[in-house]
DNA sequence: CTGTCTGCAAACTTTTTGCATATAG
DNA sequence: CTATATGCAAAAAGTTTGCAGACAG
């Protein structure tokens, strides 16, 4: 149950923008540095807000939506949907959620603890879900790769 | 890829929901109607008002939003979260979901064609993700079953 | 320099809420 | 009858967009 716990230096995370063909601005360095250092969170766009402000004033939340999103589309981050607003991984390893009922808290699941009736100890699951993404056969068939990345929702 | 496609009548209609202790009224048996009528649907719930709305047209969108949140929790309706709008399944089998990131399609997978790497043939996955819902071990341990059911998320 | 990123403000989509009226049981 | 559900309208929450100016490379 937990992620990389590496407080990345600026240089660094630097580094790894550009890596991931990202510009390495302030706003963007400041935004994963969060994720970086703080390791093993979950954190809501509103939150990586108000952190990132600490450091940044001028931040606006535009400019977190972009990064967060870009970030996600790099590979650096993860994206876990559900109730509540979206929430971003660090973790980027194969691995699954627990989302409490009660408190709404979110936990990382590791993929061998997992077995449908759960055996990482005093969780308890009361639904379980299973969603895949990808493309469909009628959008994989034959079609020309390219395409809105998001096209509002259908439900086919 | 299927759920019953059984278009119940009004009367059946009034019981099950009588049955699952919520009143029979109009707006609830027309809404639910659609699920039970055209079976394996999954509807968001500005589809779910559109379609209602031509049986009454008076309809009002808190009112199926109302009704749709009852049913879920009544266990007549399944929810799926994602990108997107929430759509609600009138499969409530234990089954897991497809989404196409091209087309935002929604498709129902069967439990048993599932290991992570989809028999389904067709489907190209390109990301797997298991969300778990229940108690975490701070919330189930010793605490007295009672508190809001959905309290604003905030990822611990 | 040049294309990309940022901030601002406004719009948009989805969902929730408060309150008076209507209706199921 | 009475508690519950509805409709309306307004607001909240979360996210996206357009555009002029700023900045990375």
């Amino acid at each position: 149950m937990s992620t990389t716990p590496t407080p990345l230096s600026d240089v660094a995370l630097a580094q790894l923008l550009r890596a991931h063909g990202l510009r390495a601005t302030a706003q963007r360095r400041a935004i994963y540095g969060l994720f970086a250092g703080t390791a093993n969170g979950h954190l809501s766009a509103e939150e990586v807000f108000q952190r990132a402000r600490a450091q940044l004033p001028e931040l606006s939340r535009a400019t977190v939506y972009n990064a967060l999103g870009e970030l996600a589309e790099a590979g650096l981050l993860g994206v876990v949907e559900g109730p509540g607003p979206r929430q971003f991984d660090a973790n980027v390893s194969p691995h699954h959620h627990f989302r409490c009922r009660r408190c709404s808290g979110l936990y990382d699941i590791e993929p061998g603890h997992i077995d449908m009736t759960l055996r990482e100890p005093g969780f308890e699951v009361e639904r379980a879900h299973v969603l895949l993404e990808g493309l469909c056969p009628k959008c994989a068939g034959g079609a020309t790769e390219s395409a809105p990345p998001r096209p509002r929702p259908v439900a086919g």
